[in-house]
Formats: structure tokens, C-alpha cells, sequence
DNA sequence: GCAATGACGCAGC
DNA sequence: AGCTGCGCCATTG
């Protein structure tokens, strides 16, 4: 194996599989960017996934609002287009989400059962 | 190809 | 529910 430069995903660049893991985060659910990361096979893949979300194609159905980090605290509010925005959007899903930014792990951290990947 | 960056994660203070 | 520093991996310039 080369050096951890450029590896290859089965034809889908690491951002394509973050993309297809974030949009499989059901309803009223959060996944952390680590469950992600690891999702699509890269556990220590955390910052690819930021990076990926960054892109935030959301013309193709990315709920980036979904996904917090390992602490549950939502992304910095500038990063998604608008500071509690993404704490209403999780919100009107059921979400509840904390003045500060902050999410329920406890109940709403995503198992990742309901995707059943391979 | 190399250097820099990044919406993170973890250990240490 | 802090803050700082370092590491890890893929993308971009």
C-alpha cells in the first residue's frame, strides 16, 4: 500500500460515502462526525468529514444540520449558513436542542443500526 | 508532488 | 458543557 495520500474508496471519494452517511441520519436523529468517519471507514477520518459537510451540497439532500461533533455541540453556527439555524432545523425535528448549541446524545445520538452498512 | 488547510478527536492543563 | 496543543486523513492550491 502507498502512503496514506491519495486511497481510494471503491470508485467514491471519501466525501461521496460522508455524503451518502450523513443523508442516511434518520429523522430526529443525530450522528456525531466520528460515527460518520467511521461509517465510511475511516475512523480518524473525523476532520474529512467536517471538511466534507463544509462543502455542504445540500442540492444534493445533505442534512449537515444533523450531524454534531463527539460532544454533541453543533458546528460553529458561520459554517452552515446562519447561527441557530441548524439548532431550529434540529429542533423542528424533534431535536432538542440547548441555548448554547449543545444536543442530547444520550437520546438522539444515532446507532448507525438503521443503516446496516455492507 | 509538496505544503497548507479543516464544520474533529483525544490527551493534557 | 473550559481551553490549548498535537495528531489523523483527505481535499485543495
Amino acid at each position: 500500500m502507498k502512503l496514506n495520500g491519495q486511497r481510494r474508496r471503491k470508485g467514491l471519494n471519501f466525501f461521496e460515502t460522508v455524503y451518502t452517511m450523513v443523508s442516511k441520519i434518520p429523522r430526529g436523529r443525530v450522528a456525531t462526525y466520528g460515527q460518520i468517519a467511521r461509517l465510511a471507514g475511516n475512523p480518524r477520518a473525523s476532520r474529512i468529514v467536517g471538511c466534507a459537510l463544509h462543502m455542504c451540497p445540500a442540492s444534493g439532500g445533505i442534512p449537515c444540520h444533523r450531524v454534531v461533533n463527539r460532544e454533541g455541540r453543533l458546528a460553529p453556527a458561520d459554517a452552515f449558513g446562519g447561527a441557530g439555524m441548524q439548532k431550529s432545523l434540529l429542533a423542528a425535528e424533534g431535536v432538542s436542542v440547548n441555548a448554547d448549541g449543545y444536543v442530547d446524545l444520550e437520546k438522539y445520538c444515532w446507532d448507525g443500526r438503521e443503516h446496516v452498512p455492507e
